[in-house]
DNA sequence: AAATATACCTGACTGC
DNA sequence: TGCAGTCAGGTATATT
């Protein structure tokens, strides 16, 4: 379910309701995550103070005094703030107990998220090598056509790569290629700069765009009732079956994924 | 270094 | 209704 403005509504959501508590307990009722969860992790948590809820690329940061904890949602991951002592379903796998009669419990029934701890998480192996934030000034077109150069790669998977840029997943790399009407297999070779200029503002759109209507779903949160109910984009070319044009869409799979596209509209 | 294949899982859906 | 097969929005790691 997560991509980034899913991770970055989920970081919204949460953070009023954790911001300054203090995690008194932790449950885990599987370990058996992406990693397992480090059998340290309650002394590393227990008696903190959240001192800030930040994100780095699909990854949560919560802050304590002495490290943070670090969450990704993998495919199938959630968060949510709940009453303590509320019944744990198959796939609720920990709770982070606060000191205001709420828990942060962790829902993923494809077990690919994981629960890290890291004293800088920013120099932790896994987010140490990525490259930047879709949205910070620094990444522009001239950026991504000078990582561009010389790559054998089709475009769609260089902009998935998280060394290049984080934050791009499946969907939104496909509807950043059809607003900028790139063919998702073109070769990163024959890109050129004015099309980096155009797939860069693509990006930054559809994000900004998705992460404005996940942040409709925050009531979700206030009234804890269950499901985070994502908002459901409007997509116009993935799992879309004709093109606005008229024209059938194309789905064809890249580096294993499936990538939708119109062959008309896309060049 | 860069490209490609592989691995981790469960659940929803399709076609027989 | 059951069963096998396919697919799913991620990404680190091993292999070439």
């Amino acid at each position: 379910m997560p991509e980034l403005p899913e991770v970055e509504t989920t970081r919204r959501g949460i953070k009023p309701w954790i911001h300054h508590k203090e995690i008194i307990e932790i449950v885990v009722r599987e370990k058996r995550l992406r990693w397992p969860i480090p059998s340290d992790i309650r002394e590393k948590l227990i008696n903190r103070e959240i001192i800030s809820v930040q994100r780095r690329a699909k990854y949560l940061l919560i802050e304590t005094d002495i490290g943070s904890a670090l969450i990704h949602l993998g495919m199938s991951g959630s968060l949510r703030v709940i009453k303590h002592n509320e019944p744990a379903g198959k796939h609720d796998h920990y709770d982070l107990i606060l000191n205001n009669g709420m828990a942060l419990r962790y829902r993923d029934p494809r077990r690919f998220g994981s629960l890290l701890w890291a004293k800088n998480p920013l120099n932790h192996k896994l987010l140490k090598q990525l490259g930047p934030e879709p949205l910070e000034e620094k990444f522009t077109g001239s950026y991504l056509h000078s990582k561009a150069k010389n790559r054998k790669i089709t475009i769609k998977q260089f902009i998935m790569n998280a060394h290049i840029v984080v934050g791009v997943g499946n969907i939104y790399a496909c509807e950043a290629l059809y607003m900028s009407s790139i063919r998702p297999d073109k070769k990163c070779k024959y890109i050129t700069l004015k099309q980096c200029d155009d797939l860069v503002k693509s990006i930054k759109f559809v994000l900004k765009k998705s992460i404005k209507s996940g942040g409709t779903t925050l009531k979700d949160f206030k009234n804890l009732d269950g499901a985070p109910g994502y908002f459901k984009q409007k997509l116009m070319i993935y799992d879309c079956k004709i093109c606005k044009c008229g024209v059938k869409v194309k789905n064809i799979k890249l580096g294993g994924r499936s990538s939708f596209y119109c062959n008309v509209c896309q060049k």
